[in-house]
RNA sequence: CGGGGCGUGGCGCAGUCUGGUUAGCGCGCCUGGUUUGGGACCAGGAGGUCGAGAGUUCGAAUCUCUCCGCCCCGACCA
């Protein structure tokens, strides 16, 4: 056997190495329907995870759930003109309603369509359409909703879970009074972002605005948050867009205001996706396969029975039954712990590697040895797989959480250290053509314009402004290719 | 859409150039046995109209034509 369960190693090929981690971890695979993937048992698990706690957050944000049709109507489509722009060009367009059989039993799709529909891109037509009648008076707002759903997106190249023409997410949809509080809100969903994604998935972000030619097709300003993944990359892992009035003029979204005046709404809309699997998978997993953060492991741990004989496994399988009982009276972030025991019969050595390359976080060996010892040996997905401690069994349930814990900061502070080490500010444009023609370029922090002159540098490196990060304190400085002054820099790099 | 590659049991492949016994191999799967604190070993077994259609031939996974699908590179991807 390799030395390591995954091969090729991220070394060797990191797309195919992302690829085997996928498969080795059971999370999903691809569909008879090209782009499209199935997501399976233990990649929707996760999935569930992270919608169950963004979905505590949007609430207590003020937000609440509703659902619009899958379908929109193309004039819809067309009100927005950079909206059209944006996205016509990857539409899944629906154009009959019907089937009949062919005299050669094949079906032909009959029942044209009087007007065709269009598979939703996203859902900011439709959403205003209902918006435009709901709202009237000042007083019916600000409308703050959200909604989980899939959309579709003809993608040229698709890859699991990163850009697939089918995928899963939530679209936030509200409406203000004013420009200042669409603003703040549009704000306020980067942060919930920005705070989930460091807290729960362990993974560090550059939040900012986007540079005008990478905002979202109809918007004002779209904020971002930017993962770094272990390949150097930039992945956007979340959206926050200011519509302005882009949208309300376009679609007729007006309220009377405290003086009768009747004036347009002010729009905000923000999503994340199943994309953030993929973020997870590239900012932790190692040689091994998954490594999954406790906080969105759909089980915290795993109890692993070792026997031999019938007896022992009778009373190996006793011990571990009391001690599930008692882990699942702990707690860890909030929640009760999550753990289950395998006792399937399959070798040993399997059953573990299958649990490393799923990327539980815990694992919890009792066999008769451990028994007599009154402990249990504990494996961390975060150390060698060998790596192994003794607890004893009465301090389990108060250990276990604490290790968790130690978990879930270790993992953020190792993302955190190597988007350090590959972090650079560089103060020429040379430096940069430079930097990114090395293996190891990751973020580079520069100072550039908003300007599309700009891109004749970036085009042919195939690096992108990421963002124009908002925190840490201002840093004025003249653009390396037009020379004018910016407040700030920007991050460079190449990206999903 | 342009360039390249590939379609053979669940997965990965050999065989195709040079047509010819019952289409092989590794992994996985099933059964039995020996094992067992670590991804075991031995034996037996199941599973394939070789992407589809047409053609050449006594005979096609192999040659010819057409079609379909997939992968990689590019274009494209708020």
């Amino acid at each position: 056997m390799p030395a390591n369960a995954i091969s090729p190693t991220r070394a060797e090929d990191y797309p195919e190495w992302y690829q085997q981690v996928v498969r080795a971890a059971d999370l999903a695979e691809t569909s008879p329907v090209r782009g499209c993937m199935v997501i399976k048992p233990h990649g929707y698990a996760v999935w569930e995870r992270m919608q169950g706690i963004l979905d505590g957050m949007f609430k207590a944000t003020g937000h609440v759930n509703a659902y619009f049709p899958l379908f929109i109507p193309l004039s819809y489509l067309e009100q927005e003109a950079q909206h059209v722009e944006g996205f016509a060009k990857e539409c899944a367009v629906v154009t009959h309603h019907r089937l009949e059989l062919g005299p050669d039993g094949k079906l032909i799709p009959t029942g044209k369509l009087e007007e065709p529909l269009v598979v939703r891109p996203t859902s900011e037509t439709i959403i205003g359409a209902m918006y435009a009648k709901w709202i009237q008076s000042w007083r019916d707002l600000p409308v703050l909703i959200n909604q989980w759903a899939n959309v579709v997106r003809w993608e040229m190249r698709p890859r699991v879970f990163l850009r697939t023409a089918e995928f899963l997410w939530q679209e936030g949809h509200t409406a203000h009074a004013t420009r200042e509080e669409a603003e703040e809100e549009t704000r306020k969903m980067l942060e919930v972002y920005a705070t989930f994604a460091e807290r729960d998935l362990a993974m560090p972000v550059v939040k900012g605005p986007k540079p005008a030619g990478e905002r979202f097709p109809g918007a004002v300003d779209t904020l971002s948050i930017e993962a770094m993944m272990q390949d150097g990359k930039a992945l956007q892992a979340g959206t926050s867009h200011f519509l302005g009035q882009n949208f309300a003029k376009a679609q007729k979204i007006t309220f009377a205001g405290p003086e009768g005046n009747e004036e347009f709404c002010w729009t905000t809309s923000w999503g994340v996706s199943t994309r953030l699997i993929g973020a997870v998978i590239m900012t932790h997993s190692d040689d091994d396969g998954l490594v999954l953060p406790p906080r969105i492991a759909p089980h915290h741990a795993v109890i692993l029975p070792i026997s031999r004989t019938d007896e022992e496994r009778a009373a190996v399988l006793e011990a571990c039954c009391q001690l599930q009982g008692s882990l699942a009276a702990a707690s860890f972030a909030g929640e009760p712990v999550r753990v289950k025991t395998d006792a399937r019969d399959i070798r040993g050595g399997d059953k573990v590697w299958q649990h490393i390359k799923q990327g539980v976080p815990v694992r919890i060996e009792i066999g008769p040895r451990d028994l007599a010892a009154g402990a249990a040996s504990l494996t961390r997905r975060d150390r060698g797989p060998k790596e192994r401690e003794a607890i004893p069994l009465a301090e389990l349930p108060a250990r276990l959480p604490e290790i968790l814990e130690e978990i879930q900061q270790g993992l953020f502070d190792r993302a955190a250290a190597f988007r350090e080490s590959r972090s650079v500010r560089l103060e020429s444009a040379a430096e940069v053509t430079e930097y990114f023609a090395r293996d190891d370029a990751g973020f580079a922090w520069v100072h550039v314009a908003d300007d599309p002159a700009i891109a004749a540098l970036l085009d042919p490196l195939k690096v992108t402004v990421r963002c124009i990060p908002q925190d840490g304190p201002d840093e004025p400085g003249t653009c390396i290719v037009t020379g004018r002054e910016v407040p700030r820099r920007s991050v460079l790099a190449r990206a999903y």
